[in-house]
Formats: structure tokens, C-alpha cells, sequence
DNA sequence: GACCATATGGTACTCAGTACCCTCTGTAAA
DNA sequence: TTTACAGAGGGTACTGAGTACCATATGGTC
């Protein structure tokens, strides 16, 4: 029995419009692709195009929407622990998004590295996980000195890690070790700003209701907050 | 002698199309401007229009290409020197270029809220800034270990905390102090990544003294904070 | 078979951006 | 004075993304 004998459930127009899309780009390149060569390789109406994908762009990032969503989740549900640590994890989902399909995300690096309205597109999409880890971040600094701002550097201190380590990632083709890459740039971030880098800060929480906290004067607030808030956040 | 008699040099063609362009951003907002409705109501011809913008987004951010052109000078000079604060300096550039007209940069700043596109190009004008920061750093960071790495961390960091500061300005309407605003937020960027934080530690002899803080865990953070703000305070 | 929702197709339009060529106007050489 | 040239601006027509609106299947339910 043939794979087309049985009643196969046609594969979802979105797929279909993705794949052409994507073989007419790497073929002729983005931008000396149209619309109207998509549907035409995927057989469908122009129409339909934009009921998939609200711009030509977008199909260049057929999953992003979804991954937003997932970290959205993520962020909501975790509401203990350190909170640059939870950031952390939230980045990493966005790298195994990239990981689950190495040779297409490699190959969507290259075409975007090229074209500066993919370029341009990509910012805005990465913005959006940005602004959603730095909004989780103010929720959790509420009450602390320079709490949104805070929120803001961290986000994009994380991202920025995420990024790089993402970004070296592909341009090795994707034969490395992406999660050791972005783990690591993380780590730098967590070193600074995470819980266990009030490095000047000691402080004993025990099992018992005391929180002790000893800091020099010349401390930062935020360091200090950070530490207590973690010391009290534990268990 | 009237105005018109004496041969004035004509306004440039590309302040005239600003001008009118933003005068009907303002009344009908930018979406439902036409560059038909800017060239007729500058009274020049639509060709004119592109000339001196290379897209309708363009014209709202008439000076970022100078004020780039700027911070890379000023990287270029600058060599020695803490690199963090040399790449703060180079970010106050960009707020002095706010700030020298601060209507109209409240303006903008309401505009570019409301419209995604504008939203989005800012973003790549943003990036472009944080490319030319990051590549500096990464140019003073060379031979150190993860140095690529540090400097994007940075240079976002820095970029992000700038415009916590501008946006805060922005948003009180002009009124506030914008450099004061600002400062303070790179002041939170080079306490952590400036040569001065280089000591995870940070306590030298002169101020080992120390903040002993004692709290149940129930404690509400507020209060803890308070508490160490004015233990630290006191001199 | 009638009915309805959902998925898809088609046509025509707006508007940004580009290509190509034209017309001025001032200047400097012949 | 004429000619040659350059540079600023204008005009027209085109491409292609994205939208609005309506038409047409198709599949399931009563």
C-alpha cells in the first residue's frame, strides 16, 4: 500500500506554503522571490499566502509565535528561584527551538545574515522575547530600588548571552554543541547578575525564619536585594 | 526689505520634507500619510521625496545617521580608558541628540509608540548603535577570555539601561532630567561590568564596614529594603 | 436535500519604492 | 556669446507587498 493510497490527511497549507517559500529563497534568494512564486509553486491562491502569514517575512519564522507562547508560559508558571536563573531557562527554550531543526535553522541564518529586511524582522521578533522576560523580571523586582530598570539590562544582557552563544552556534554549521555554547554565555550573565554572584553580600538562611545578611556599606543596593530576595525565595 | 526680498538661501529640501512630513504624522498620524501627501504638501515632486530619505520611516529619525557617524568618530578617538565607560560616553551621545530638541522628541517618541513600523525601525537604528559599541569592545577586549562575548553582553547592557533613562525622560514629557536620568542608569551598568567592579568583592579598606541585617522570612521586602537603605545611608 | 461554517480562490485596489529619462539653472571654458 | 557640463529637481511608469471584498467550494449536521 503507497503512502498516497491511504487518505492521508494533506499536509496543512501553512506547511506547504513554508516549504515553497523556503526553496524559492534559497534558490533565487529572498528578496527576487514574490508572493505570487510561493503560491505558484505551492499551488494555492495569493490569498491564502497572507491567511498563513501575515507577511513575507513571517514565513522566514513559521515558528517563533508558537515559541513566544511557550515562554510565556514558562514565565508564568515559575514564580520561585532566582529570578535571572528563570530568564535563563526561558532563553533556553528559544535555542531549542533552533536545535530541534539544525539544517533549517542554519540555512534561515545564512539567508538572513544577507537580507536586511530579514535582518530588520528578526529584531523585532527577538524585541518581543526581550520585552516578555523583562516584564516578568519588573514583576519580580517590584519594590526593589531600580527594579524595572534592572528588569531592562538583565533581559537584554540574557538575550545578548543567548544570541551569541545561538549565533556561533550556526555559523559552525550546526555541528557544535549549542546548548554547552549558550549554557556558558548565560553563565557569564549569571555570574554578574544572578543570585549567587552577591558575591559581596554573605548570608546564612538557614531552615529557620531568620534571614541574616551582612554587606559592606559600599554594596549595591541591588545586590543586596537580590540576595535577600533569593535567601528568602529558597525552599 | 521683506523676507523673500533678501536672497535667503532657501531652507534644504530636506528640512522642508521633514517638516511637512511630520506636521501631517501629527494630524493624521503616520499611517494614513501618503509621501504623496508629503511631497504636495512640501509642493515638491514625490521623486524629491526619496532622494533625501530612502524610506517614508527615514524621516522620522532625520539625525541618527549623523549622531551614528558621531559615536564612531568618538570610538575611534577614544582609546584608552575604562572600555565600559569609554562605550556610556559614546551612549550619551545619543541622548544629547534627544535632548537638544525635546519637543520634538517627545513627539516622536508618541508617534513611534503607536505606529509598529516605526517601533521596528527604531529597533534596527537602535541596533546599529549597539553594533558600533559592541564592536569596539570587542576590539579593546581582544585576547580576553570569552572576549566577543563580554563585549555584546556590554554593549547591550549599556544600550538597554540608556534607554531605560531616555524612555523615562521621554515619558514625563521633557520635563525631567534626562542626563541625570541616564547617568544614573549606566551608573548601574558600570557598577557591575566597569573597571571599578573589576573586585567581585568591591569592599576596600576604607569602607569594610559592614550592614548586619536580621529579618524573619515573612518579613515583606519593602521593609527590608528600607531598613538597609538607611543603614547603608548613614555616614 | 437544505443549511451553515470554514477553507480557499479571485479581482481590484492602495501605496512604498525603483528605474529611467527629462528639464531646468547656474557656471565655466571656448 | 555660445557651448558644454554638472547637479538639483521633476515626471511617468513600473513592480510588488499587503488589504478589502466578494465568490466559491467542501464537509458536516439537521
Amino acid at each position: 500500500m503507497t503512502e498516497a493510497r491511504r487518505p492521508v490527511k494533506k499536509p496543512p497549507m501553512r506547511e506547504v506554503l513554508a516549504e515553497a517559500a523556503f526553496q524559492l529563497f534559497l534558490e533565487r534568494g529572498f528578496e527576487r522571490t514574490t508572493v505570487d512564486d510561493i503560491v505558484a509553486r505551492a499551488g494555492v491562491g495569493r490569498r491564502s499566502f497572507f491567511r498563513y502569514f501575515p507577511s513575507k517575512e513571517d514565513v522566514v519564522f513559521p515558528d517563533h509565535e508558537r515559541c513566544l507562547a511557550d515562554m510565556t508560559a514558562l514565565l508564568e508558571a515559575a514564580d520561585e528561584g532566582d529570578p535571572v536563573s528563570t530568564v535563563c531557562d526561558a532563553a533556553r527554550l528559544v535555542l531549542r527551538m533552533y536545535a530541534a531543526n539544525p539544517e533549517f535553522s542554519v540555512q534561515r541564518y545564512r539567508l538572513t545574515r544577507e537580507v536586511p529586511g530579514l535582518r530588520t524582522y528578526e529584531l523585532s521578533v527577538v524585541r518581543r522575547y526581550e520585552r516578555t522576560m523583562a516584564e516578568y523580571l519588573r514583576g519580580r523586582y517590584v519594590g526593589t530600588p531600580d527594579g524595572p530598570l534592572h528588569a531592562e539590562v538583565i533581559a537584554a544582557a540574557v538575550v545578548a548571552a543567548h544570541n551569541n552563544g545561538l549565533r556561533s552556534w550556526l555559523r559552525s554549521g550546526g555541528e557544535g554543541d549549542a546548548e554547552a555554547a549558550v549554557d556558558h554565555a548565560l553563565g557569564v550573565v549569571q555570574e554578574v547578575w544572578g543570585a549567587k554572584a552577591a558575591g559581596a553580600a554573605g548570608s546564612t538562611a538557614d531552615d529557620d525564619e531568620v534571614v541574616v545578611v551582612v554587606a559592606s556599606k559600599s554594596t549595591p543596593m541591588w545586590r543586596v536585594v537580590q540576595r535577600i530576595e533569593s535567601a528568602l525565595a529558597e525552599d
